[in-house]
DNA sequence: TTTGTTTATTTGTTATAACAAATAACGGAA
DNA sequence: TTCCGTTATTTGTTATAACAAATAAACAAA
């Protein structure tokens, strides 16, 4: 599977530091990573079934290891079985979406306060240079581009708390939202002015807990009402 | 696998009602439900090994559904790999723990204060059947199942306020958190008086949210600080 | 006794085949 | 044409076997 645990190597062998240790990528393990990238990417459209032969032939490997991928997706909700347990990219209802920004509330709230107290300055720019990023390709007019990148400057937040069960629960939430991502931008995204994401790295740089939780809540609450309309135009 | 979507079946045939849609489990699915079971009510030890053909063995099934139910959970993380790929009861650091009981504070805080605002007369009084079990449990030092009481009275918060990711997300924790439970009696329980358990019910019948959070905040911080001396004299 | 080497066993991984159930394709009767 | 029954195909599920790598066991040498 993908995260082994390292093996105990009885500290590292005096100065530690080199050998890390050698991390074999199984079959499983590649067609994981693919499968959930994609989803995270909005490249899987929700009610498209993926069917084992099939998939396992796209990807080059027998139907044991992509099954064993497709049903760890399931497994973590991002991917669902139908009646017949064949496995479908999920529909999101507006239930589900707007539970689902709750607790992203809750957590990345808390990852923010968190990374406020204890973010490297090197951490604050690495977040910095994403939403630049961000800015320039929505000056372009990449919006797909700009979606992943929000995607990123949400998770880089929560990598710089340095909690990472909490990271892992933000990663999967996301991932379940991947596949409707992409109406953000065929929905128009709005240009704010100053955007919500400069006053998250303003409130890390200050060292203000309230003032980053706050903001982040500001942004994942404004941010995603372009995808109700979408969702509840489907229901 | 578990969780399978139901038919369409199209408005269930004019009086719906009966009619429940057949849910076949397969060898996979017992295996997992047991496992995780088993894992939640504290009946396999930190650092155990669950190797693949002896277990499948000792369930009466071959490799491929066992293998399925394992990886299934090490996927959620309640199970985790060695650097072999052996399947083995994770070992929880204090840091885990308390970055565990912080999104637990979160989120069945969150599930407290909803629950407070749109629970049944009817929930309420199976939260408190739940509660009475635990004293009596207690009084008659019926301590194992008082442990598994307490995670049922905690889950069915959260099932009251109906949120099933949130729902989802919490029982994990629970189920991580299982292999070490046992502590908490081993500990030696605290009986206290009144027990956060009875404010959090009476706040649920106030309708009163806030003080449902803090009642259940209460109860998670007080309750687990017997884990914390065990788990720091572990490591 | 300890150390190192070789052999045997156990382990996870993957591919494949057999099974059952569900869907799709087809063909004949109204 | 439309409907219904039959056949063929596709699908998920499970068992099994072959493979490679890692561990354990056995044994020889110091």
């Amino acid at each position: 599977m993908s995260t082994r645990t390292a093996p105990p190597l009885k500290e590292m062998q005096g100065e530690s530091g080199w050998a890390q240790p050698i991390a074999k990528e199984s079959l499983a393990d590649r067609a994981h990573i693919a499968l959930r990238s994609a989803l995270m990417r909005g490249q899987l459209k929700p009610g498209e079934k993926l069917l084992l032969r099939p998939t396992s032939q796209r990807f080059g490997v027998s139907a044991t290891p992509m099954r064993e991928a497709l049903l760890r997706l399931v497994s973590v909700e991002a991917l669902t079985l139908d009646g017949r347990g064949t496995v479908v990219v999920p529909t999101l209802t507006h239930a589900q979406l707007q539970e689902i920004r709750s607790i992203r509330l809750d957590l990345e709230g808390r990852a923010a306060a968190t990374a406020a107290i204890s973010a490297a300055p090197a951490d604050i720019d690495a977040l910095e240079a994403i939403h630049i990023d961000i800015a320039r390709c929505h000056k372009s007019e990449a919006f797909h581009e700009a979606v992943d990148l929000n995607t990123q400057f949400h998770l880089t937040l929560c990598r710089i708390a340095r909690l990472p069960i909490l990271l892992d629960i933000v990663e999967n939430l996301w991932v379940r939202c991947g596949p409707i991502l992409s109406h953000l931008y065929d929905a128009g995204m709005p240009d704010w002015d100053p955007h919500p994401h400069l006053r998250v790295i303003g409130a890390l740089r200050d060292g203000n807990a309230e003032a980053a939780r706050e903001a982040i809540h500001w942004d994942i609450q404004n941010g995603g009402k372009g995808l109700d309309r979408h969702v509840l135009a489907e229901t």
